[in-house]
DNA sequence: CCCGATTTGTGCGTATGTATC
DNA sequence: AGATACATACGCACAAATCGG
């Protein structure tokens, strides 16, 4: 899948905060199938690049997705959807 | 060109960013003839030794010189100032 | 072909300061 | 007061690409 800008895919205004809208977000491209099992995620500087956030924020949206067993993390090689 | 120290260019009090002023100082030695086209960067470890500053930090002024076409990086080799 | 050194890529964890809600 | 969020910056560890012997 291509990785575009995501910044107007977030409300900063509303009730949802940004991690949770940005863990949503990359669920919803999991469970449509757009984003494979295996497949990698942009990294975590990017990922801040793409939505217009901090890096501690998309750490924190990371976070949930791990706890929610959706994407596995491997140190050194990067974020990975996980096969399920 | 010969590499020194180079801490003492930095402010890391004043409003400018560190990233900032490294990338300003680099491409200051770029924009003289200094560092020639195609000529080698130090190392980002080695960079980060000469400013005394961390190599993350080191990378985000790379990447605003990657960003103004005044470098081109290539893994596992280094870092190189474009031909332009 | 393999091994080691070098270099960049990525992630982990943390800290500080500012601003907003 | 507290939580959220941004931006910056630090240090470290592991992975992958490249190149030389």
């Amino acid at each position: 899948m291509t990785w575009q800008d995501r910044s107007d895919r977030i409300d900063h205004d509303g009730p949802v905060t940004v991690w949770q809208q940005v863990a949503d977000d990359i669920t919803a491209d999991i469970e449509s199938g757009e984003l494979p099992p295996n497949s990698r995620l942009p990294s975590e500087v990017e990922l801040a690049e793409l939505y217009s956030i901090a890096r501690g924020t998309v750490r924190r949206a990371l976070l949930a997705l791990v706890d929610a067993g959706t994407v596995t993390v491997v140190h050194g090689r990067g974020t990975f959807v996980a096969k399920r």
